[in-house]
DNA sequence: AGCATCATGCTATGAACGTAGCACTCCAGC
DNA sequence: GCTGGAGTGCTACGTTCATAGCATGATGCT
């Protein structure tokens, strides 16, 4: 069920380092954390997350690599419908366009062209199936 | 300091509710909730937000209604960027691109005129700008 | 080989969390 | 003016959390 709601927040802040890392070791995700509280504690965490499907881990030599045990599709898509339905509205366009307005002067032309391709695909979708 | 991070799991559903509901009263709130709790719960956890500076509350008539104390607009550009940071490797474009593929068939067209019009309005303001 | 380093396994513990329950107050309807 | 429902204030309590501390096993340097 991997319930990826009813995380403390250390265990959601454990949960974000593994997908931003995608895989590492405990001392790299404690590193990759806020205000890195003890190894122990990171261990500690890893282990819940292990035991509530969240979170995974393989041997390398003599330690532990972790990395996230649910597909990152599943969590981002997830955490995008929860900031949709908070922030926006539930609309995902007013998300869209926040987004683009809220980074606008970070953003580079090819990156604003990434994006203008991203709307065209999904239009060239609409014609096809709806 | 509004450590909008730090929060328990049900702690962030209430704030999310808040953010929703823009203001409430305990028991809207608590009907916003997943598996609403016990409506002492509710108030609880109410008073230990409002304690921490993320929500307050102002009487109408006998009860409380409670809204966010931070603006939305700071709550959900944090909550932005670290999905951008931890689901699509910093780069805002990305996020942008996911989102309108991910909402393809959600979309309408004139919400995809939306879309379009926010990125024209990024373009021209690179260009004035810089 | 010996030793320092780094990892894990396990246990312990104070604090915070989520929840329930009771007493009191306020307003509405009869 | 009484009664009932809804709301708040406060207290209590078992559980989970975040953390620390050991003991033990692997790794690498000299």
């Amino acid at each position: 069920m991997a319930d990826a709601d009813q995380l403390s927040w250390r265990e959601r802040q454990v949960v974000d380092a593994l997908f931003e890392l995608g895989k590492a070791s405990v001392r790299e995700i404690r590193e990759a954390l806020p205000q890195p509280p003890a190894y122990s504690t990171v261990r500690a965490l890893l282990a819940k997350l292990e035991r509530k499907g969240l979170a995974r881990h393989e041997q390398e030599g003599a330690r532990y690599l972790y990395s996230p045990a649910v597909p990152a599709r599943d969590a981002r898509s997830s955490a995008l419908s929860r900031l949709v339905r908070v922030f926006f509205e539930g609309s995902a366009a007013r998300a869209v366009s926040g987004l683009v307005d809220e980074n606008a002067s970070t953003l580079s032309d090819a990156e604003l062209e990434e994006i203008a391709a991203a709307i065209e695909r999904a239009r060239r979708r609409r014609g096809d199936v709806g």
